[in-house]
DNA sequence: TCTCCTTGGTCCTAAAATGTCCCGGGTAAA
DNA sequence: TTTACCCGGGACATTTTAGGACCAAGGAGA
């Protein structure tokens, strides 16, 4: 059966256009909270008379209310918001995308964002969204939550709201790998102990220096406090992971010379977790640190990784092959390069 | 779950204006078969010039074709109407009266097309594509479908085209009951045998004189010839019937004017296959002709009824009361008067 | 208190939509 | 065959709308 879309599309050709446009609005203002007519119209690259008369009418129509200090997303458009998703997601073909890579690596879902995280700050904010969406829609009362570091999923902790349905009371977040030398913000305990803040659950955190050495890492192996928590975090049902380029990685963590040279003549490009991944998904360095094993991860439930930007798209893929994804959280820009190397290679196999 | 259609007259209430505004176009070009411009414009209301920037449109999605005789439907335009009818419905607020009455009447199915059959013939027409529609969607292959007379089911005549998909050579088409006093064309043994030929069935008539004495009755009754063609329409299937208002029809069958006053007297509101029923569905009269009783109406597997324009509503309703209709065929005029009707009747209930 | 950002109002211009008329051509009735 | 009519499409002036650019008043937050 055609779509009633398809054939309203046959009257109305614009249809399509115009409904995206309300959408794409409606839905930035939903992400703003509050916003000005001015300050969204730069952001939309629209002028502001026309979105003025746009948003007049989603005004008209009870989306959203407007007041002396702005706009704000009222309840019935938030709810045709979430309704409307599948839909626009149709029309901006994100589907097709989507279908492609959870077929090519045989995940059990992939969920692409419009737009570009590197470039815009809102599809960040979106992707943090739809990863917290994402965690939701799989944790349930007891489970043990791992949870990297990163920026991507700090703005997941962000964007986590308690389900209505459902006490998390009883879980706990951890982090997955202890001190990993990333900055305060966006290091692994402090997202984990965001996350259950706001999700009203427990959290318990690893304390472990940066820079480990050999025998201090031994001694830390052997406190039962800190063997207590291991423990629990290399018994998480969830883990949820952010995906960085390698080299980038390495400089922000500082790590010394010789082993960026080292990294680099192993090709390692993707990070995740304190392990760094090659092209082919094989794992060529990891960091000196307690918390989850490789062997953890590939025995983990349900595993899901996100991650944004055209420059990523690279490291998502080695990660991918290293094949112990279950759910996968991208922007467009990555999906699209991921697309492309994915046909790359089937023409290459097909040679 | 929200429908898409919901969602749209949300985000999209212009469009669904300008939808509406070309499927009635594109509505009245397949009724008329070929129209030119002028002409259309004329039975719209519309300008000359919006109706041309509309029907260019149309050509350009190739819904239509324009030749210098005029403009006709193109088949993937006839698709779209098809296809559409349940959509525009809805905008048109259609769907929810028709389920409004099915649910008061406990009726098998409401039919409700827009307009007023009463002051467009267009509309009238329209009802009879409906009728026709309705008509074909229940008879199968060896069906003896008995017809009454009066306009609207002869416009259901005009419209009929076979079905792709079914024979109907073994069906029968009768009159419902003999001789009535209509006038040639609208009488029910033309529409019969009109209805049968535009299906390739067969039909059988019922020649009565219309004022019949008691003697020539009982005479008649007694005939093998008349006594067989009575029996096949006592078995029918279907009954297909238009409803009138009980004094335009006395008037138009030029009864006496004694029974006319008798017709008064006991509150005759509706008239349908020579029955004449008040505003309970009690039947206060019936005319002294062959075919059906009322025994055999209320007996037969799809009673499909079909009438349009305000002025019916109250007989309609009558019709309704009786109690033993399944398929109801009528026009928006027709549709609002019974719906509000409804609501006084409910009000009324709940005081 | 002051500054910044907000909405809602206004004005003006360019552009699109619309009302109106006409022309050449083909159809169908006379 | 002739004639009268209706057809689509072209043309054009006019109206309406959309869009761009500002501005004033007001409230929130620093």
């Amino acid at each position: 059966m055609r779509t009633i879309l398809e054939m309203q599309k046959q009257l109305l050709p614009d249809l399509m256009e115009i409904l995206k446009k309300r959408y794409t609005i409606l839905h930035q203002i939903l992400l703003s909270d509050v916003i000005g007519r001015r300050t969204l119209a730069v952001s939309l690259n629209m002028t502001e008379r026309v979105l003025r008369a746009e948003t007049d009418l989603l005004k008209a129509q009870g989306l959203i209310e407007i007041e002396n200090i702005g706009m704000r997303i009222s309840d019935s458009g938030r709810k045709l918001l979430e309704a409307l998703e599948p839909i626009v997601k149709d029309i901006f073909g994100l589907s097709n995308l989507e279908e492609r890579i959870q077929k090519a690596f045989g995940l059990r879902k992939v969920v692409i964002v419009p737009g570009d995280s590197e470039a815009s700050p809102l599809a960040k904010k979106e992707l943090g969204r739809a990863g917290a969406k994402a965690l939701l829609g799989v944790i349930s009362s007891k489970d043990v939550v791992a949870v990297t570091g990163g920026s991507t999923i700090a703005e997941v902790a962000e964007q986590l709201s308690p389900p209505g349905n459902l006490s998390l009371k009883q879980c706990w977040f951890v982090p997955a790998r202890g001190g990993l030398g990333e900055s305060l913000e966006i290091q692994a305990n402090t997202i984990a102990s965001g996350m259950a803040k706001r999700l009203g659950a427990g959290y318990r955190l690893l304390h472990v220096p940066d820079l480990l050495g050999k025998e201090a890492y031994e001694s830390l192996v052997g406190d039962p406090n800190i063997h207590d928590i291991v423990e629990m975090i290399r018994e998480a049902r969830i883990i949820i992971h952010g995906i960085g380029d390698a080299m980038e990685m390495a400089r922000r963590r500082k790590l010394e010379d010789s082993v960026v040279q080292d990294l680099q003549k192993e090709g390692a490009l993707a990070e995740s977790f304190g392990y760094y991944f090659d092209e082919n998904g094989v794992v060529v360095h990891k960091m000196l640190t307690l918390g989850l094993h490789l062997d953890d991860i590939k025995s983990t439930e349900t595993v899901i990784g996100i991650a944004g930007g055209k420059s990523k798209a690279k490291a998502i893929l080695a990660v991918l092959k290293f094949g112990h994804e279950d759910i996968l959280v991208i922007d467009e820009a990555a999906a699209e390069e991921i697309v492309e190397e994915i046909e790359r290679s089937e023409s290459r196999r097909a040679e």
